[in-house]
This record gives structure tokens, C-alpha cells and sequence, in this order.
DNA sequence: TAGTTGCATTGACAAATATCAAAGGGGCGC
DNA sequence: GCGCCCCTTTGATATTTGTCAATGCAACTA
């Protein structure tokens, strides 16, 4: 009962450990289009294989060297925060398809950490190497920047929910962004399970856990959703983006 | 009155409009260290030349086709995401060496607004051209690929703040994280003038303008700063900084 | 299968912030 | 130099969210 309802042909979720990207059902995730035979065959000898991580454990935590970037190939991610006054705020969930550890490039140390929600597999990018290899091949630069650029936009997006949002604006906001995104891998864009308790949700929404808690009830009684535990079913995703409209037409 | 008090010898406000790089007062701010004459040449050949803004201008809008970044040369500027239902969330105040416009390389399309908050300068950076350089360039290339990761950890320190922070505390980080960068760029990190208006302050904070307001007050009344419209003098940077601690010790 | 443990839900109440409203001050344009 | 307009401040009140506490549920362990 873990794994999502799947929807579509394409198995998105390889299992061997050293696939080439040439060979990986994620590469229209990661990787440039139109990438040469020649090319791919180089950026594959770059890859460090795979990593598996059982749930809980880090892929990387806030002060270790920062060598590589990863790009997720199968499970779930949280990055997050800490700070010594004690803080800690959830800056992120990530998926199949999505590249961890960019923050780590300013200062050569990773400056949050990353944990498997569940259990999950990376590939490894040397981060020196892709450097290189990207100053070759200009697709691959350029692609890049481009990710690098939509984590950018991406952050905008959640500063943007939390400096505007009210607490049932952004959990409206969050359930729509999931459901995008497993549609965009395949999966059902109404059913899913929630990888991260209402804590770590709440951390990411600028929330106690237990307003969360109260948004999600809230939810079910107006039949927007139904919820049990992790399991999620949006029941009128439609209504749920009425939600994020204020209510007085702050436009004009 | 407008200018900052000027603490260091050094002039880093420049005013000619066509000033090569490798002359740029910035330059420490801005460029990788240690680039060799030749690069730095190809460098100012690259370099579009500046372009003033006065206050209140767009340096570009959302919307608008993405080209070139922008380092700010001179000036002050807000940068602000507005959506369809007519959120309106700033994400940044930048000023002299930060750079403008990474937004818009993942989808060729600026994301955001980027308004001068005072007359400004800054100096328009090709972006395809940057990109074939620091091909070229090893340094260069590295040094853009930590610009952009510097500003995905700025942004999840913002994350941070809106989303573990109450209002006290999110204005007494602002107003620090301001002295710090005065203090860098050779003002006094205890006295300036604030270049928005308490509105665009709370909505970096996401917080209302009054909201805002009130907590000035307060740290004027507790003697932390003294306050005279944007005029601010921080008197006691260390109780600051200690604002910022949670009273409870979250630790442990 | 019972017990333990962590996560989730719900209620009552407290605190923080937003909203509404009025008035004061300063800078900019004329 | 005057007046207007925008920005800011401050007060009273409403709303939202957090805090504290108790209970429920479900999965894992022994």
C-alpha cells in the first residue's frame, strides 16, 4: 500500500543500481534534449552509479563537503534547514526527476540537509566533472543553468505562500503542487500518499502541525478531499483552486 | 541626505557609464578572483556597457524576454513576483555587485519585476555570451554556477525567516542582514537610510505595512535603533542579534 | 495478540498579527 | 514656499494561528 496507483504505461521506477542515463526512464527529467549519441555516451561515464538510501536515513547533511549534485531516480526527499538557534524549516520535497544539492555549490559545504522519506535511489554527479564536461558540450551548460535557474523560480514560489498565504491557501497550494507533479511522472494526479508527516508539511508551509491537521479536516468536511493518515484523495481539484484565489478580488 | 554615511576610503559608487570590468570597483564583488589580463579583457568586451535607471523604473518585468543578467552597479533595487490573483510578494532588495535576473534563464522569460528603488546603475551582462565565455573560462564558470547557488541559499534563508520567524524577529534579521551588506560595500553597518517603504518591507517579511511600523516602534522604544522615517540608526547590534535567538532554547 | 510508540486529530484557550480607521509628517512638484 | 499626496504612526478591534492537553489510531515488536 505504499506505492502509488499508476496510471500510465512508461515505469518510471528502475530498480538496478548502475543504469546509464542513455537508459534511464528519467532522462526527459534530467537531462538536455538532443543530446548526441557520442554526448550521452560521455555524460553516462561521468555518472557515479547509483546510491540506495533506506527511509530516514541522509543523503547529505548541512557542513559535509560538497562534491556532487544527485538526481533523484526513485523515492522521496525532504531537504531542510537548521540553524543553531535551533530553527528548522523544511525547504523542500523532491521526487524522481528532480536534482538535489545545488546549494552546496557557493561555498563548497552543504549548507542544509537531505533525507530519504522513503526508500530511495540517487545517481550521483560529480559536480567537478560535470563542470567540465558541460564547458564542452553546450547543451548540457546550458541545461544547467537552466535547473539551477528553476530552483530559483521554484524558491519565489514558496516565498510567495508564505509571505501571502493563509494556512488553508497553502495547503490548497501544496496538495495542487503534488498532484502536478505525480501526474508529470505518471501517477494519479488524485491519489496519492504523503511521504512526510503533518510536522515536516507544517514546517514547509510556515505551520504548526496541528493547523495542518485542522486544514486537512477542514478539507474533508467540504468534501474538497478525503484524507486518511497519508492517504490523500483530491476530490474537486477545481474547488481546491478557487481556494487559492482571495476571496476579494485583489486584482484592479 | 540620500547618501549612505561613508565609512571607508575606498569609492564604490561609480558614475562614468562605460567602465570596463577590470576598472570596476566591484570587482571583488562581482568576478571570480584571480582571472588572468587576457580573460579579463574578454570579459569587458563582453560586458554590454551600464544602464541608468531612475527611481521608481523597471529594470525589466515579468513577462519580459530574458537576455541578459544584470550586475547592480550603483543604486538600489526591489525585486517582486506578482501573480494572477493578484498576490504581490517581494523576493529581494539587491545592491551594488549582486546580481539581477537569474530568474529568467530557465524559461527565457523574466519571472519577476525588478524595480530601481533609487536613481541606479547597472551593468548588462549577455547572457549567451556569458555562457560561450565561461566555456572558456573555468573560473568564470564556476564563479556564475556559485552566483546561482549563493542565491538559492539567500532564498532559503528568506524561507527561513517567513517561515520560523515572528515579526520581531523577521525585522531584526532584516535590518542586520542590511547593516552586514552596507558594512561589506564600506557604510557605516550602524546608520542608512532605508530605500523602501514600510510596505515593501513587509511584504519581503510577509508581514503588514502596520505590523511593520509597530515593531520599529518598538525597538525604538526598547532602544535597539532609533527610527526617523527611513532614516535608521541600529544602537545596540548585539540585543539584536539576540532577538533573534527564541527565547525558549528550541535546542536540545 | 497485547503493548508500545509515534503520528494524527480535536478542543479550549492564548497570543500574534491583520484589519479598519484616523491623524500626523515630510518630501516633491508646482 | 506652499500645498498636496503619499507614507507612516498609532489605536481599537477582529481574525487567524499557535499553544497546551487529551484522546485516538495504526503500525511495529516482542
Amino acid at each position: 500500500m505504499h506505492a502509488n496507483v499508476k496510471q500510465n504505461v512508461v515505469p518510471l521506477i528502475t530498480s538496478g543500481l548502475k543504469v546509464a542515463c542513455s537508459q534511464c526512464n528519467l532522462r526527459e527529467l534530467c537531462l538536455p534534449l538532443g543530446l548526441s549519441e557520442q554526448d550521452m555516451g560521455r555524460l553516462d561515464s561521468l555518472i557515479g552509479g547509483g546510491r540506495k538510501l533506506k527511509r530516514g536515513h541522509h543523503l547529505y547533511r548541512a557542513g559535509d563537503p560538497f562534491e556532487s549534485i544527485f538526481a533523484v531516480k526513485a523515492g522521496f526527499f525532504k531537504t531542510d534547514v537548521l540553524t543553531e538557534d535551533g530553527r528548522d524549516q523544511v525547504t523542500g520535497f523532491q521526487m524522481a526527476g528532480e536534482i538535489l544539492g545545488m546549494d552546496g555549490i557557493s561555498t563548497e559545504t552543504h549548507t542544509c540537509n537531505a533525507v530519504a522519506l522513503e526508500d530511495s535511489e540517487v545517481c550521483l554527479i560529480p559536480f567537478t566533472e560535470l563542470e567540465m564536461l558541460s564547458s564542452e558540450i553546450r547543451s548540457l551548460q546550458h541545461h544547467l543553468h537552466k535547473v539551477m535557474s528553476r530552483e530559483i523560480v521554484r524558491d519565489h514560489g514558496v516565498m510567495m505562500l508564505l509571505g501571502t498565504m493563509r494556512a488553508e491557501e497553502r495547503l490548497a497550494a501544496f496538495l495542487l503542487n503534488l498532484s502536478q507533479r505525480f501526474s508529470a511522472r505518471g501517477y494519479s494526479p488524485a491519489e496519492f500518499h504523503l511521504r512526510m508527516t503533518r510536522e515536516e508539511i507544517g514546517s514547509y508551509l510556515g505551520l504548526k502541525l496541528e493547523t495542518v491537521s485542522r486544514a486537512f479536516s477542514r478539507f474533508q468536511d467540504e468534501g474538497l478531499i478525503s484524507v486518511q493518515q497519508k492517504h490523500i484523495r483530491i476530490l474537486d481539484i477545481p474547488r481546491l483552486k478557487v481556494l487559492l484565489t482571495p476571496a476579494d478580488g485583489r486584482i484592479g
